[in-house]
DNA sequence: CTCCTGGGTGC
DNA sequence: CCTGATCCCAGGAG
């Protein structure tokens, strides 16, 4: 039996949130912001409702922008509650896992699901159980999310993009090619705009333009692994396993600072308190760490890092806090850059003593 | 092969 | 005007 993908986006998730939480919002636009405190209105747009994207107001705009161009407007600006919507979405995604055989958590508001037993093979019964679970999920939850349906993870995510909000696309196999063809190549996911500049540059935009192209250049430009990857997406083929996804590899924090610096103290107190977050967060999910980086941004936003291998798995914050003072001031010492951010990263992450799985 | 850095993604 | 978190890959150095 031919696989079956169905690939469900939950629409608008922190907004859609944050309307049901306060249902006065409903109607207006309402934007969630990650304010980086560096004045009362910096940072950047996390997620829009669709009123506000009806003024240009999207993910990861800066929220300067978004003010302005909402401006007269019955506006609401809020910064974003991830714990809430972390509960919310385990919720959700509990709900669909119970539809299908294997589940993957693609992100906080993304699945995929392996529905081809429970769909019999068959797409329209796919379609069926798609319609039920959306039900299902506006009852339990009030939300709604966009399903995309098809014979592999890839075009059933491609698909779950296509009607948005609340929204149901299936494509049968033999529908793939026709499906696929028009669209641009940055709908393929991995392709973002470095990507799709560079290939549109050659002369590819659409995602037929790339099923024709050489395979040698494809490979030569992205390399062995992604050129690969693409002429197989180009023809929607995609053998990856749902569910395969192993452990949490990296914990990290980053911070913009109120003022720029290149003082090593200054970056040590300013990054003390990302350490105890993850310091406390290996502890409660009982991880140890094998490597340690930190990231530095200029004032022209550029990044650097440094990361070190440590001889042996660690769960201190001491080991951290050391590591990261030797790897700040090797950067330091290394450019004449005033830093705007700071962060660390902890990487390389294991299951301590008492083999509990990690996910 | 392992380690490290930088670049890209995507939301 | 410019957030924060994660993963993946390429390519160079050792």
């Amino acid at each position: 039996m031919d696989r079956i993908v169905l690939h469900l986006d939950i629409d608008y998730f922190f907004a859609q949130v944050e309307e049901n939480d306060r249902p006065e919002f409903k109607g207006k636009p309402v934007v969630v912001c990650v304010y980086s405190g560096r004045d009362e209105t910096s940072g950047a747009v996390s997620t829009a409702n669709y009123e506000a994207r009806k003024y240009g107001v999207r993910a990861g705009v800066p929220i300067k922008f978004a003010i302005a161009r909402l401006k007269g407007t019955n506006a609401v600006f809020l910064p974003v509650r991830h714990e809430r919507y972390s509960e919310i979405s385990q919720g959700v995604m509990q709900t669909v896992s119970g539809y299908g055989e294997k589940f993957g958590y693609a992100s906080v508001d993304e699945g995929a699901l392996d529905i081809t037993k429970a769909s019999e093979g068959d797409y329209a019964k796919a379609g069926r159980l798609a319609e039920k679970l959306k039900f299902e999920i506006l009852e339990k939850f009030r939300l709604t999310c966009s399903v995309g349906i098809g014979p592999s993870p890839l075009v059933a995510k491609i698909a779950s993009d296509v009607n948005k909000p609340n929204g149901l696309t299936i494509v049968r196999p033999q529908e793939v090619e026709a499906f696929l063809s028009p669209m641009g190549v940055g709908k393929i996911p991995g392709i973002g705009n470095k990507s799709a500049e560079f290939l549109e540059s050659g002369g590819i935009r659409t995602i037929e333009d790339l099923r024709n192209a050489d395979p040698g250049m494809l490979v030569e430009s992205f390399g062995r692994k992604t050129g690969a990857w693409l002429m197989n997406a180009a023809k929607g083929v995609d053998e990856s396993e749902i569910g395969a996804e192993g452990g949490q590899k990296q914990l990290s924090r980053i911070k913009t600072m109120k003022q720029d610096t290149r003082d090593l103290e200054t970056l040590m107190r300013e990054t003390a308190e990302l350490a105890d977050e993850l310091g406390a967060e290996l502890r409660e999910r009982r991880l140890s760490y094998k490597a340690v980086g930190v990231m530095l941004v200029d004032e022209s936003l550029k990044a650097y890092s440094k990361a070190r291998t440590l001889s042996h798995p660690s769960e201190d914050v001491f080991e951290l806090r050391k590591a990261s003072r030797e790897l700040f001031a090797q950067i330091i010492s290394e450019t004449g850059a005033q830093f705007r951010r700071a962060g660390l990263r902890v990487d390389r992450l294991e299951s301590r003593e008492g083999q509990q799985t990690l996910f």
